[in-house]
DNA sequence: ATTTACTCTATCGACTAACTAGAGTATCTA
DNA sequence: TAGATACTCTAGTTAGTCGATAGAGTAAAT
């Protein structure tokens, strides 16, 4: 399961990709259009911040932005950032491989065969969209659903 | 993440695929073997049965066999027994779709997008993984592995 | 009848997810 | 430079879930 923050991140970090970059949005706006409790966001937006992945601006006209382009900034990131690594098992993550206690031989786990298969395509998934493809596969999806 | 649970479940079935279909293992044996919580094993496997994936026997010579061929056991099944809808968030879900409070529109969600790739990933893996293919899996890791 | 082994319900402690409170700090503007 | 604005950070709280265990009950074999 994707967590609350993970999917809060993802539709923040949205929102700002689709705006001028260098105009800062403030918490409390973002929390109404995106429908987030405004104190969590705030908690959220100060994990990315400290990140690398926004920059904020305090006082008035101030609130968040982007530190990177949108074409820079993976969906992987985000999720491993709040969720931990992508793999079910951690005997079968890349970035956060950890031993499991009870395996005899790792070779030889059926598991963990199954597992790493699941983390490979998830990680290909993750890994291989950008805030910007994104916004660029909502927009063609937007389309065909106004067309119906 | 996988839990234990559904982990723990594969790992049973697994080993009772590789025996004689006709002869039952006891819930003892099958937690020393792949060591796992015996109590914990039984609620499992109790579990398993009452989905109709596994038989038993009572008394003296009894014990767990899997009820159906294991080229007809599928992980997708399994996986879902323990731990619910394989896709990340429930609008993304396939099997048990539930739409999500906080969405304006639906067809304009990016996280669904995305998200809905993963689960379409990871659920053709797991329906396509039988417990007769990842056995098969295994027995040429194996291979490989005695080779090195 | 006794042993064997599965069946089922209840419970427990530890942990975490989701959210909230509130005091603190930097920046702008009048 | 006072005061408003808006981010910064630490520390809760609450409800729910995960992993595991206990123990009484039932069915089958010998």
């Amino acid at each position: 399961m994707l967590s609350k923050k993970a999917k809060y991140a993802i539709k923040a970090l949205l929102a700002l990709a689709d705006r001028d970059p260098d105009e800062p949005m403030r918490i409390a706006d973002l929390a109404r259009r995106e429908q987030i409790p405004p104190k969590f966001l705030e908690l959220i937006l100060l994990g990315l911040r400290n990140q690398g992945i926004l920059r904020s601006r305090k006082g008035k006209g101030g609130g968040y932005l982007l530190a990177r382009d949108p074409k820079d900034i993976y969906l992987g990131q985000i999720v491993r950032m709040f969720d931990g690594p992508l793999a079910p098992v951690p005997c079968a993550s890349q970035t956060a491989y950890v031993p499991c206690a009870d395996c005899r031989s790792e070779a030889v786990c059926g598991v963990r065969l199954a597992m790493k298969e699941v983390r490979d395509a998830t990680a290909k998934i993750l890994d291989g969209t950008s805030l910007d493809s994104l916004r660029g596969q909502v927009a063609r999806a937007s389309l065909l659903d106004q067309s119906r």
